[in-house]
This record gives structure tokens, C-alpha cells and sequence, in this order.
DNA sequence: CAGAAACCGTAATTAATATTACGGCTTGCC
DNA sequence: GGCAAGCCGTAATATTAATTACGGTTTCTG
């Protein structure tokens, strides 16, 4: 209700409860484990949140918005410079602990409903963010297609299977050189598919 | 110890397995509802396979075996035609309950030992089978480049972020018509990215 | 066929954990 | 100041599931 501070110890309790997904995965991760980590009480979690899946579905929602901020913050004028700015950021979000965390998390879900959340809050957000950036690119005469199409090739070709090989613990967190590279090479191969 | 039943029995007991994680995921599913499915005891199940972990180790090892089955069906003289056929094969496979509920196992395992398994039972099985083809077809003038770098991205079209979105239930498995169209369109791509 | 080993059904054991409850302290509001 | 609501610490409840144990039966094995 008072929203300053009961914000602020919101962000306290959802950053508490990254650290634990992260370290014990979310079986191993007990609501009182988190209220206990954030120095909060069982009852206020249960409050707030409804219940463990509520309290997961609050930590998406955050981070759709820290993927809208970090992704807004490479708004730029040339769309190839553009998408060479948002490529290795857009790899790091979605490899990085939090994304694993909750598609973990979503993977333990068999209702889908984590699942379909996380999809909503990535993939399209991110999604016409990028076809933005496609269209300009047809419009300047840098590439040729469907804006959509071409969004999702390049989705394809910078993400591929990394994020599900990340997810079982069959790689290792990539460090930023390899985003970077990556985002690169994605990049190279999408002009070269959409070459005008 | 006598292989010819008791691989029988195994068996059994693997799909009754496959068939509670399918209904109920990795958490929801108990080694005892395992055993009763299967009309096995708990005893035999633990002294078999150790622990559940074990077990679904065990269901990795059979996958394993099924799809290098499955592909091995598709060999063929014609780089292309080989991989028209296995494109649309590999991809229901990466896609089908199995897969899906294994990653999900895989995902919910914080050590990782799962998730390798699969990695090593599944793309790293199936990786030089490709690489094969992609060589012969480089052979044959057909394409261009490293086999290694070509069956890499032929895996990346083809499958993308396909996997991760069904095991997180974002979107729902796909019919044969699906898993033709995208391999179809992946094997183009790849043609036309990797012309000589 | 006898003895042993393996297996089944069923239950005991043990640990967690999701969720609820409660007395006492803080804090904003009148 | 005083009170009402919200929050903390702590514990109770209740369920679930991994793992072990055991008597009775089936199945090998010699």
C-alpha cells in the first residue's frame, strides 16, 4: 500500500530470493529459506506473494523490466550499430544467473504458467524492440524480408539452443568476450541471409 | 545379471518412468508411484538404479539409444536428402515428451550431472552423425566451410530456442507438419548461407 | 526338489517444506 | 499519546517423498 518503502523491501525480498534460486535451484529453495535470507517473515512473503509460485511470478515480472531498461539503454540511430550494441547485452540477460534461475524455475512448473510469464516478459518485449530496429534496416535499404521473420532468425542465430544447454547445467555461464563474439557472428550471418 | 528379463523388465520400468514425468514433472514425480505404475517394488528400484537420480540417468542412457536408432534410419547417399529426412526426425525427437521431460529432470538437478548426460547422450551423438553428412556434401560441392561450423548452424536453425521454450511450456509440442516446415526452411537456409 | 537369491507388497523411518498461526514490537495515523 | 495495522521471530500443522526394512512368494540354480 505505501509504496516508498514497501517497494524498496520488495526488491530486498526478490534479491534475496535470486540468491537462494541460485545457489540451492528451485526445489531446494524454501520459502523460508528466502524469508529468512531477506530477514523477512513467512507471513509477509505469504502475504505479498500469495504463495511460491506468486512470489517466482513477481521475480519475472522484475526482470522484464530490467531487460526493457538494460535493452532501452542501447537505443541508437544506425540499426546494425544498434543490434551490435544489444547482441552480447541480449545473450548476457538471457544466460545470465537470473534468466536461468527462473527458466529453471519454469521448467519445475508443470502448469506453464511461470513459463508462459517468462515468454511474455522476454521474448516479446524483446521481440518488437527488435523488429524496430529490422524495419529501419529494410527501410535503409541494409536488408531485405519481414521485419518478424528477420527478428527471429536473428533471435536464432544469437541465442539458439544456449539458453536450454545453460538451463541443464551442460555449460558453463559464458563470460563477455564470448556474448560479444557470438552477438558478432549472429549479426554477420543475418546480413549475409538478408543481404538486400 | 540375466539380461535377457530383467532388460525386459527394465524397460518396463523406464516407461512407466517416462510416463509419470510426462503427467506430473520431475518434483511430482516419487520413485514409489514409479515402482507401483510399473508393478515393481521400491526395493528393486533402488537396488537397480541407486537413487532417483540414478534412475533418470538411466532414462538418459536409453534416449541415447533411441535416438541413434532413429537417425541411423535416415542414412542416405544424398547429403541433402539425408538431412531432409533427419532434420525432421532430430527435431520431434529434441521436441517429443521424452526430451522435454528429461531436461526438465535435467533442470531440476543443481549439479549438472543430468544436464551433461543429455548433452553428451544427445548433441554430442548426434553432432558427428551431421558433421558426416555436412562433409560429404563439401565433398561433393555442394557447400562450403568447416563440417564442424556448418553442423553447428544447421542445429541452430533447426532447432533455435524451440527446446527451451517447450520445456518451460511456453509453447505446446509440435505436430509432424511443424517439424517438417522448420526443417525444411533450416536446410534452406543453411544452402543458401553455405553456397560454394 | 531343496536352498538361495531376487522380487513383490506394504509399511516404517526420517526429513523437508509449503502453509498457517500467534505473541510481541514498530510505525504510521488521529 | 494511543490505537490499529503491518511486520518480525518462532513455532505448529500437515503432507509429501526419499530411502530403508521385512515377511511372503516367485524364480533360479544345482
Amino acid at each position: 500500500m505505501k509504496s516508498e518503502k514497501q517497494e524498496e523491501r520488495r526488491a530486498e525480498i526478490e534479491e534475496a530470493a535470486y540468491r537462494m534460486l541460485g545457489e540451492k535451484g528451485y526445489a531446494g529453495t524454501s520459502v523460508q529459506a528466502i524469508a529468512k535470507a531477506a530477514k523477512a517473515s513467512n507471513e509477509t512473503l505469504y502475504n505479498w506473494y500469495g504463495d511460491k509460485k506468486g512470489l517466482m511470478a513477481a521475480l519475472v515480472a522484475r526482470n522484464t523490466e530490467t531487460v526493457r531498461a538494460a535493452l532501452a539503454e542501447t537505443a541508437g540511430t544506425d540499426p546494425f550499430d544498434q543490434l551490435s550494441r544489444l547482441g552480447p547485452v541480449l545473450l548476457g540477460m538471457v544466460l545470465g544467473p537470473r534468466a536461468v534461475a527462473l527458466n529453471r524455475a519454469a521448467a519445475a512448473d508443470t502448469s506453464g504458467d511461470l513459463g508462459r510469464a517468462i515468454s511474455e516478459g522476454g521474448r516479446e518485449v524483446v521481440a518488437p524492440l527488435i523488429s524496430d530496429v529490422m524495419s529501419r534496416a529494410i527501410e535503409g535499404g541494409d536488408l531485405s524480408g519481414d521485419p518478424g521473420d528477420l527478428t527471429q532468425l536473428y533471435l536464432t542465430l544469437l541465442i539458439g539452443d544456449l539458453q536450454i544447454r545453460r538451463v541443464i547445467g551442460a555449460i558453463e555461464p559464458p563470460d563477455a568476450d564470448f556474448c560479444t563474439t557470438r552477438a558478432e557472428t549472429a549479426l554477420a550471418q543475418l546480413k549475409d541471409f538478408a543481404a538486400p
